[in-house]
DNA sequence: AACCCGGGGAC
DNA sequence: GTCCCAGGGTT
């Protein structure tokens, strides 16, 4: 496939104004150009799927103070990799760059991947994270798309984006321009750049842009209308029972399964609110394998993720310290001080459900 | 291709 | 409330 490339006055009026404009972040060397740390920009590559960049940095400072290494971080426990990523969400990210941490100590010598076959069997690397290591920590010619850099190409060439065949459009254009730029990472990074801070899903700042005057979504008024917006279905909502049951200071939280929601992480027991408030007891004393006694309400919490609204009624209670059995989605129960919760992998949502309670 | 997975900031 | 963010994995 052959596709147009912007012409090389406008992409060298992209790079100058990234020269000028470029942010300072803790995951970018302080002089462009300088070499990078192939996992630092691992790290913060993964931190950033789906996440905005202020989201991140106290995220990414922590976890490169806490995991400065490869090697630091395939050595360390599961539970304390969650709980530096506590808090972040999609935690199967976190699950999947500690797994790709053992699999590249275990593999690769300890070295983060430069060849783009060996990158793109590490677990929790695909398409765009490759892209992103293999040009900023390599500088290799090698493309990257994600929701920013698909809207910047989406205007400028006024592309009908939707589907397999704009997907694999959009990517025959970033590899076409970054083809042709001496300087990969550069190109790459003046890019998403300017879509994060200029090309702004709505009410773009056209005025600011350097390339304005090559943008054909801009020439034809449109650029609202791109990308193309995918409708978005309604959330249903989960109705559940969670018991914040307190002893001599310390939480009841049991680990969830990996393959479940919030995978890994430790919460108060949370069960569907089946057969209403009045079976309470009897749900949250079979998902916990002990009498539940003293049961009182504590109030309602409410949280939104991407495909279910979670709407958990919160209950007081009592359970004995032990026996405690494990039973899907929890592996294994453990009572925490809530002054040492920060210590432990915990989800928002469990968090909220401690907090009702307390 | 559709669906699953967190959380938050901007409007 | 809606949108969407430096996406990847599974079915």
């Amino acid at each position: 496939m052959t596709v147009a490339v912007l012409e090389a006055g406008a992409r060298r009026a992209l790079l100058k104004w990234f020269d000028a404009n470029r942010r300072d972040l803790p995951w970018r060397p302080a002089r462009p150009g300088a070499r990078r740390d192939p996992y630092a920009v691992w790290v913060s590559e993964i931190m950033l799927q789906q996440t905005r960049v202020d989201t991140v940095v106290p995220y990414f400072t922590r976890f490169m103070d806490r995991f400065p290494t490869v090697r630091t971080l395939a050595d360390a426990p599961r539970d304390e990799v969650l709980a530096a990523w506590s808090g972040l969400g999609y935690y199967r990210r976190a699950r999947l760059l500690h797994d790709g941490a053992r699999d590249v100590e275990d593999h690769h010598g300890g070295g983060v991947p430069s060849n783009p076959d060996a990158l793109a069997g590490v677990p929790g690397v695909g398409p765009y994270t490759a892209g992103a290591i293999l040009s900023l920590a390599f500088g290799q010619p090698a493309a990257l798309v994600d929701g920013t850099v698909a809207r910047v190409f989406s205007r400028w060439f006024v592309l009908a984006d939707g589907g397999t065949k704009g997907r694999a459009l959009t990517w025959e254009l970033a590899r076409a321009h970054v083809a042709v730029e001496a300087d990969p990472a550069r190109w790459n990074e003046a890019l998403m750049e300017l879509g994060a801070t200029v090309c702004l899903p709505r009410s773009p700042r056209c005025g600011a842009c350097p390339v304005s005057a090559h943008c054909a979504a801009r020439a034809g008024g449109v650029e609202e209308l791109h990308p193309r917006k995918v409708p978005r279905a309604s959330v249903p909502t989960e109705r559940l029972q969670a018991l914040v049951a307190r002893l001599r200071g310390r939480v009841l939280l049991g680990r969830r399964a990996e393959d479940a929601r919030f995978g890994g992480l430790w919460e108060p027991p949370v069960v569907p609110a089946a057969g209403g408030t009045g079976a309470a007891g009897r749900n949250l004393s079979a998902a916990v394998g002990a009498p539940v006694t003293a049961l009182e309400v504590a109030g309602t919490v409410t949280h939104v993720l991407t495909h279910r609204r979670l709407t958990a009624r919160v209950f007081r209670g009592v359970v004995a310290s032990r026996p405690l059995r494990a039973r899907h989605p929890y592996e294994k129960w453990m009572w925490v001080d809530v002054r040492r919760l920060a210590d432990v992998g915990v989800s928002t949502f469990a968090r909220k459900l401690i907090e009702r309670a307390s």
